[in-house]
DNA sequence: GTCTATATTGTGATAGAC
DNA sequence: GTCTATCACAATATAGAC
């Protein structure tokens, strides 16, 4: 591990603000320099290129919630039992970066030639994660749902409001942001709750 | 209502295609140009800034599925039984249109300035909204959620499967598109009876 | 490590001929 | 309506002095 200077620390932190605000093509190296106080050469000298700086910045943004997530499918334990433990954790992590939901989602969707890098950075092999799924859905499911359905929901449970959280926070909470992030915590408990009765349902008419 | 010449309507598509793809700042007027086969200065003849064209092609975007969500608040019917036919809509018009979603929250997250506009062009008045929900509260909600909490799974459940779009189907459907867009017809079916599961729901340790 | 100066290319926008 | 020519400026990036 190598120890970084103070301005390149400067230059992430403001990195990662606009980075993440604007997105990458809104956001100029001028920017940069200007709001982390510093001459625009140096972001070239520590970083040579625009695109370098940004994957810096986008790689440390799915290393804070990436292993949350990566433990959604290789965990050992039983669905049910670590759906509390991993909702607890993704949301958490968003709240304290409540910006990273929508700056991955906008990057991937950009550019999806990135998935196949960053599914393999999760360490995900999805023909794993799929078996896993299969196997479990006899003993966890009572309905004849397929099991993704419900992955979905409960990553979409976890993960929407926050990347959509102007408008959620505008329009039901009246633009008070601590009545948000309450909301958000309060979800922790609410979203395992409401997963677990999505699983007690009944198959539908199939 | 005015006539729209081909050229028009050229660059209106190839507009729509590469904002919603690329973002406005990852979109220069160049690039829509030569996707729709014409000179560049035409795009200022038609639009005059590259503002207002992208300001068409917002507005378009949101006109193509604000009216469906606006019914969630404005709608005569208790809230059971209109988000079958609210979740229908919804999810209809994102299978026709799958990168809007991701498109809206993108800009909306980049320029949380437009809010304001985009509530007041959605005709919703949030204090209106809030207490038709807090009216339905005691006869909809056997537990003590708040009411918010639902709506927030309900819209999470219907658009994030499309904000995630490249991620979902890549690891959950192997990168098949057909599989994916047929997991969200059944979606349509499925949403309206979790959120029901959901609402069902006995109070937790409050 | 940090600065100034500069090269190079790209961008949005307009004027004016046809 | 469509083109060419041109403008003013912003962008990334590098060379080289200190």
């Amino acid at each position: 591990m190598e120890r970084h200077t103070e301005t390149e620390q400067k230059i992430i932190a403001s990195a990662e603000k606009l980075f993440y605000q604007k997105g990458k093509a809104g956001t100029s190296m001028q920017d940069i320099a200007d709001d982390a106080g510093i001459n625009r050469t140096l972001l070239n000298y520590y970083f040579r290129t625009k695109d370098q700086l940004f994957e810096a910045v986008f790689r440390g943004a799915m290393g804070r919630f990436v292993p949350e997530l990566a433990t959604l499918l290789h965990s050992g334990m039983p669905i049910e039992e670590y759906i509390p433990v991993m909702v607890e954790r993704v949301i958490s992590a968003m709240i304290e970066h409540p910006q990273i939901p929508s700056f991955v989602l906008q990057e991937l969707n950009t550019n999806p030639d990135r998935l196949p890098q960053v599914i393999r950075g999760m360490g995900i092999d999805p023909d794993v994660a799929m078996k896993k799924m299969e196997r479990e859905e006899p003993g966890v499911l009572k309905s004849g749902i397929d099991p993704r359905q419900v992955i979905i929901s409960l990553l979409s449970m976890c993960i929407f409001p926050f990347a959509a959280r102007p408008v959620v926070q505008e329009i039901l909470y009246g633009g008070d942001e601590e009545a948000f992030i309450k909301a958000m915590h309060e979800r922790k408990k609410l979203v395992p709750l409401m997963v677990r009765q999505i699983m007690l349902m009944k198959k539908p008419t199939s």
